[in-house]
DNA sequence: TTTT
DNA sequence: TTTT
């Protein structure tokens, strides 16, 4: 009955999305994304250390991952870690997941373009803040993550 | 046309929250919180530099503002930056204010206690994520601070 | 004595950025960045709310700004909120200020190269954590602050 | 070659804080704090759900959390994901480990004094931000987490 | 294993 | 104007 759980992360997709579409109608995306800390050793080295970071995104915000995202994509993420552990040949593996609330796709239009020939519909590459736009159907549950009802940040504002 | 726009806050209550009911129905609640900050200055003296942020809530975290906290009170609080103006005999002012969308209280229930003597429901001195509870009926602006529907955030979640 | 006072912002530089060097050898680097939220107002319009923030950079970060940030540079900032006053034709004006203590360059090096024709080095184009190598002391700290309790943000799911 | 990792907590500790302190001079701190979520089922039943985070600080950190903090501390911590694996009876086990970089204690003085009847030096227990006293220096590794060069933050403003 |  |  208390807490923060938040996590901030900036970093590149390491494959594309992977996207599946739950029977109640919800869907997940999952992917990992790399950050790099770079320092210098006590060698006078410069070292490069990096971190995959495992995400997982539901509804909505699966559904601007699947359409939007693939390998190579830089994203900030506003998230939350979640633990999770399932058995497999008798031993219990680990899992930490950041589950997404809020995205931001911080790919040039251009570079989308360049990169994919394809067009890219103004409305959604601009997308400031790719969060659920559908609503956050109570959604058929997964063995690997938990249903997120994800972005909900700044979506809802009324400026004056 | 996209962005990132995140305050994150420890601090103080300088006063206690000043809450007004609009017509719509909404409230807004406002006061100010203090964040210190110690260096060495050049001279090998510590110094310390305190800031003092507004604070707006609106809705659901006005009504939780206006319940629980108080002068003195320490809270978290996670929101966005927004500026404006008005004029004032003929001079434009400028204020800065942080519009929350979450807030955590980070007193402990004895002090509470302690302080105001009084008894402090469970449900409600327990309340986890003090997010609005009222639905973010877009609600009556007022001259001075734009409504946020804050406090979206987990509070829409079904885990399944 | 205590508290946090963080500000994550990502969004693009308004202008170049204005770097001053100062006597003692130090140098600050000054401009603003928009980030925009985007809301569907009471009547089903889309509406767009842009807040210019004004950074404020110190010595390697005002280097690296002033080599690499340009007007329409995407960046990520990670700072704390300082207010400051000045008088100025009998008028005192209030200023708000975020200074920087971390950086990243969003823009893709293609983008880059593409922008200004110039070649920009791998160590400092990628650097991916632009903070100040220079550092005022660190002191010694020590710890310590008030109660708590709360509970809030991410409240919502269920891990399976 | 570029990247944001930051995770930002507020929990209490389980356990009190481990303390090793290495052949180099470094020592290491490691415990866990739960967060925890809060949620209403499809039932609408209150759940709730708690993570529990594996915290790393080193050296001045690390000494500050031996001295102040036991198991119920409630803090704030900011950090980076860490993640490391290991070999253990033919199995590799996979961890995850949030090295802090900065740390608030969040519980009063006055609980702090109620709790252990001990006397807390005002010094310390005003320090507003415990970070790392000691040069970040990049020590000796150890086999399960690496040096971080925590402590960061503020070291570079100058108030003006 | 913590807190409320 | 708060806290320590």
């Amino acid at each position: 009955m208390a807490g923060v759980n938040k996590v901030i992360l900036v970093g590149n997709l390491g494959q594309d999305p992977e996207v599946r579409h739950l029977e109640g109608g919800a869907s997940v995306a999952t992917f990992s994304i790399a950050t790099s800390d770079s320092y210098t050793d006590r060698d006078g080295n410069r070292q490069t250390q990096t971190e995959w970071h495992n995400i997982v995104m539901w509804r909505g915000l699966a559904t601007i991952a699947e359409k939007y995202l693939k390998k190579g994509s830089k994203v900030y993420i506003e998230g939350k870690l979640q633990y999770r552990s399932y058995e497999k040949d008798g031993v219990t593996r680990y899992i930490t997941d950041i589950v997404a609330r809020d995205m931001q796709m911080l790919d040039s239009r251009q570079d989308g373009q360049s990169n994919n020939g394809g067009y890219v519909p103004p409305t959604a590459a601009n997308a400031p803040a790719a969060q659920p736009t559908s609503t956050p159907t109570p959604a058929a549950a997964t063995p690997q993550a938990t249903p997120d009802l994800s972005g909900a940040e700044g979506k809802d504002d009324l400026p004056f």
